[in-house]
DNA sequence: AAAGATATTGACACTGTGTCAACTAAACAA
DNA sequence: TTGTTTAGTTGACACAGTGTCAATATCTTT
C-alpha cells in the first residue's frame, strides 16, 4: 500500500551500487557470455567489493534473472494475443504477423537473448524461466487452435495441443538461429515459409 | 594398415582401466547427471588414481563423448534412408515411419541422450557433435523435399532448405520431450500428427 | 559526539580441475 | 636371475572460482 521511498543518502548509495553491478554484469555477459564471467571481473569493474555482489544477488543466476526480466515478460505478454479469425486467409495474416513479431524480437534483443540462451541449462532458474515461456505460449496457441477448430476453419482430427508444441518448437528454434546470426534467410522469408506451411497444414480449403 | 594388436600384461591392465573408468562414468552420469559428477566420484568408483582419469580422457567432457559415440553414430546412420515416392500418400508412409523411428530410437536410449542433452550447452564438443547431426539431418531432409518438388509432388512456392528445418527443429524438440518422458501424448500419436501437418503442409493434393 | 542502523569489504573455507614428478610393475636383454 | 627399460599409475600440488561472515566504514539519528 505505501510506496516506501526511503531515500536517505544511503538507500541512494546502495541504489547506486546495485545499478553499477548490474551494468558491469551486462557490459561482461555481452563480451564474453554468461559461463565465462566470474564474480570477480563484474565487482572489479563495478568498483565495489567481492561480498558485495552477495549482498544484492544470491549469485551469478540471480543477476542474469535480475537482467532479463524485463525482455521475458515482453515474450510472455505477446503470447496472448487477440485471435478470432473469420476466414483462412484472415487466420494466415494474423498468424503471419505474431511470428515477425516474435522473430523481429528476438532479432532486437540479440544480445540479451544470447546470454539468455547460454544460461538455459546452466541455470536452473533460468531453464525453469524459459519453460514458463515455452508453456504459456504453447498454451495460448493451443487455445487459438482450438478456437479455429470449433469455427470449421481447421481440421478437427489432430489434437490441438500437440499441433501447438510443433508449432511453437519450430518457431523457437528459428529465433535461435536468428539470435544466433545463424539463419540463412531473412527474417521475412522465415516468417512466410513457417506460417506457409503451417497453415496449410492445419486449415481447411 | 597393420593392426598393432599388442596384448602384452600391461596393455590388457591398461585396457581394463579405461573400461573401468567409463562403466564407472555411465553409471554416474545416470544417476546424478554430467555436471554434477565429478572425477573424483569416477576414479573411486572405478578404483583408480585420481591421474589415471587424466591418461585416459583429457576430462569429462571426452568421457562422455567416448560414451555417446555409437548413438550418435546410429543418428546419422539414420539421417541418409533411401527416398524415392511415387505418390503423397507413399511419402507420407515412408515420412511417419522414418518420425517413428526417430522417436524410437530417442525412447531406447532416453538415459543416455538425457545426458547427452544435459552436456549441451555444458560443453563445446558435445555441442558441436550435436550440431553435426543436426546439420547432416537437415541437409537430407533437404535432399528428400528437393526430390519431392522435382516430382511434382511437393509444392515449390517454399524454400525446401526452410522447411527442412522447420521439420527437424519440430522432431527434435519431440524428440528431447521423449528423452526426457515429458510427452504428453504416446509416440505413435505425436508422429501421426507431425506427419499429417508436415506432408498435408508441404505436399500436393 | 555518541549511539544506532545500514552498507561494504576481503580473508577464509570449500569444491573441483588439470598437471607432473615420483612410483610401481611388467617386459625384455644379458 | 638380475638389471634395465618401458608402460602404466598415482596423489600431492597449484590454480580458479564460489559463497560466507566477522570486521569495518559510512550515514542517520538522538
Amino acid at each position: 500500500m505505501t510506496r516506501e521511498e526511503i531515500t536517505d543518502g544511503r538507500n541512494l548509495r546502495s541504489i547506486a551500487t546495485k545499478k553499477r553491478l548490474l551494468e558491469a554484469s551486462k557490459e561482461l555477459f555481452y563480451e564474453n557470455g554468461f559461463e565465462k564471467t566470474t564474480i570477480t571481473q563484474i565487482i572489479k569493474r563495478a568498483g565495489t567489493g567481492y561480498g558485495t555482489a552477495y549482498v544484492y544477488f544470491k549469485g551469478k543466476d540471480e543477476i542474469l534473472t535480475s537482467l532479463i526480466e524485463d525482455v521475458m515478460q515482453e515474450f510472455l505478454d505477446m503470447a496472448n494475443t487477440p485471435f478470432a479469425p473469420a476466414t483462412k486467409q484472415e487466420a494466415k495474416t494474423l498468424i503471419h504477423k505474431q511470428v515477425l513479431l516474435f522473430l523481429n524480437m528476438a532479432n532486437e534483443n540479440h544480445q540479451i537473448m544470447k546470454v539468455f540462451s547460454e544460461a538455459i541449462g546452466l541455470s536452473s532458474t533460468v531453464d525453469s524461466k524459459w519453460n514458463e515461456i515455452r508453456e504459456t505460449n504453447i498454451h495460448y496457441i493451443t487455445r487459438d487452435i482450438t478456437y479455429s477448430q470449433s469455427q470449421g476453419l481447421a481440421r478437427t482430427d489432430l489434437q490441438a495441443n500437440l499441433v501447438a508444441r510443433f508449432w511453437f518448437f519450430a518457431n523457437e528454434n528459428y529465433q535461435w538461429e536468428v539470435v544466433h546470426k545463424k539463419n540463412t534467410a531473412s527474417i521475412e522469408e522465415i516468417a512466410k515459409t513457417l506460417t506457409d506451411m503451417y497453415v496449410d497444414g492445419l486449415y481447411i480449403m
